[in-house]
DNA sequence: AGAGGGCGGTGAAACGTTTCGAAAATGATG
DNA sequence: CATCATTTTCGAAACGTTTCACCGCCCTCT
């Protein structure tokens, strides 16, 4: 900028103000200036400007990973958001691990992000003292954060999955197995709320022996689902409660040698793009992803364009069960069904 | 920091050598010093040091879609290993767009990135000038670029369609149709002569009105498939050059009222986590996703490391076809099995 | 005892912007 | 033509670091 001021015989606080349109500056030396920031190729440097104006335009999205397809799909919209409002997004995976969250929140944090998405990971309270101190705003995706008094969207995930077991209840289910992820983040605890109620709305016992617990991996899903089956009254239906262990789940069921829906029927949340096109067609619950990711940034940017003090939204969206194939009729609901 | 220098009464020289230890400071004043900190809650603060030494430690990375599982998998890689180096990595994506692409390339390059990992989209003339002026190290992922000569990491495109071409030529097929992507990134072009020279090895003509155009998207493929599926002698077999559209492909297999293999074989590129659970279990060609991943990052951590001068270093890893059962034999071939 | 060498510490410049108050130029008015 | 108001331009401080040259001090060696 000093370059491009020199070469115009103008000062650079006039370069700036016509680069910024703070002020108006005479057409004569406009064109002189134009002129020299062309010729020399001048770009201006954010990061100096940072450090002057206090904000980098730039926020920090952190989720537990990237290859889930729920996870995929929400940092995607999300990245379409903060780029149409000229937003650079930085973003880390936090791999479900706690320290690892820290340590990349203290690194987006470091960098004066202007503010974080967060779809965190474990025990809220170190979250909680870092937000607190860090003085930018913070909206929590996914999971609910006790004692983060902030922004949150998330999904009615009792709900889902008292529609999801009511279904499998309805086609005739009694004894249906529940996979779910470890009960530090809010959703698998809503989640599992879901199931038991569904189930003593039914009128049915909530067996312990029909719900595993796994750390969110396909390779969780897998062994869950072994033990399941290898029950003495083994489920006749199976829920997984996270998307990347339902597929350690139909590995179990075909290494063990049955197959979905014949042998063993299937549901799980999060839908996926191939959902609907390969055999079985799993029935999901759907999480309304474009909304969601709009959501959260819409929050944060109405935070950052300048809406500080407004109390904590905390937002719920409605999941949406997509029944296909991958669950039959059982009993005399299938009887009545093939007469 | 001048703060904390305040308060530990000493100057804020002797702080930062403290903190990044670029001299001794004696025991007495780094206690004072430490408490200081601590008692402060003091926080570096990154862009001033940015602005200072001229580096960010945080990398920019584009790809066309984050939603394609093979670029879900590579940001991942990248991800995790930038976060191990230190290095907050600024996630991009292009949407196939090339507007877009220049956009977000140089809203990186404003940021003062110290790198760039970029699955390019379009004509490369616009990136080689933005990347020419722009004094950062460049590694072009998965897709290489005429006339911009820098490190390169892709896949033997050709040879891996070649590969699976063959595959469905050996079982007999003959008319195999081919959706391709558009051609102004090489991966389509070199996939397109991996399957001409198939089926040229084979004796086979190459048939116009067998290869079908898309942008890449899943209605493309949908589109693709229902003309070749309406052609007068339609395909025995089809391969889809990229992930996204193949599930356009099955769709509209479906929606004709066909189904795979039995009626049609189906093959494509890229590889993902469901593939082997489901039916039909699609035939990939898988390309080596932690490789791909780990070698760009490496590439560029070594220019970063201050490896600058070398000559740029092409990669060219292997791709793997990954035999599942959506392709039958046919003919004389199945025959001969059945027998 | 004086010279030389480390060591620990400091002041101040620099990085490239923005911004504020003041100065200069211009135009309008009496 | 002097005065005032308004517009345009500018100088310099500030943002929070790093770094370099320099300065005492103490120790060791002749």
């Amino acid at each position: 900028m000093l370059h491009v001021a020199e070469v115009a015989r103008v000062s650079v606080a006039t370069v700036s103000a016509l680069i910024n349109g703070t002020a108006t500056v005479s057409p004569e030396l406009s064109q002189r200036i134009e002129q020299a920031i062309r010729d020399i190729g001048y770009k201006r440097n954010a990061i100096a400007r940072s450090l002057k104006m206090g904000t980098t335009r730039t926020i920090g999205l952190t989720v537990p990973h990237i290859t889930n397809p729920f996870f995929t799909d929400v940092v995607s919209v999300i990245q379409q958001a903060f780029d149409r409002a000229g937003y650079a997004v930085m973003l880390c995976c936090t791999d479900e691990d706690l320290n690892t969250q820290d340590d990349q929140i203290r690194l987006l944090l470091d960098r004066m992000v202007d503010g974080l998405i967060v779809a965190r990971v474990g025990d809220g309270a170190i979250l909680k003292r870092i937000v607190d101190d860090a003085n930018v705003p913070v909206v929590l995706l996914d999971r609910v954060c006790e004692g983060v008094d902030t922004d949150t969207v998330v999904l009615d995930n009792q709900r889902a999955v008292f529609d999801a077991i009511t279904y499998l209840i309805d086609l005739g289910h009694r004894r249906i197995g529940y996979i779910s992820g470890s009960f530090d983040i809010s959703p698998m605890h809503d989640r599992m709320t879901g199931y038991r109620e569904a189930l003593q709305a039914a009128g049915l016992p909530v067996e312990n022996e029909l719900v595993r617990f796994g750390n969110f991996h396909e390779v969780d899903g897998y062994n869950a689902t072994m033990q399941l089956l290898s029950l003495h009254d083994r489920p006749s239906a199976i829920f997984s409660a996270n998307n990347p262990m339902v597929i350690g789940t139909m590995k179990a069921i075909r290494d063990i040698g049955l197959s979905c829906p014949e042998d063993i029927s299937v549901a799980c949340f999060d839908d996926f793009p191939w959902s609907d096109v390969f055999q079985p067609q799993l029935t999901t619950v759907a999480q309304p992803v474009q909304a969601i990711g709009e959501q959260a940034a819409n929050l944060l940017l109405d935070r950052l364009a300048g809406n500080r003090d407004a109390p904590p939204r905390k937002l719920a969206l409605k999941g949406r069960l997509m029944i296909r194939n991958s669950c039959r009729p059982l009993g005399a609901i299938a009887q009545s069904i093939s007469a």
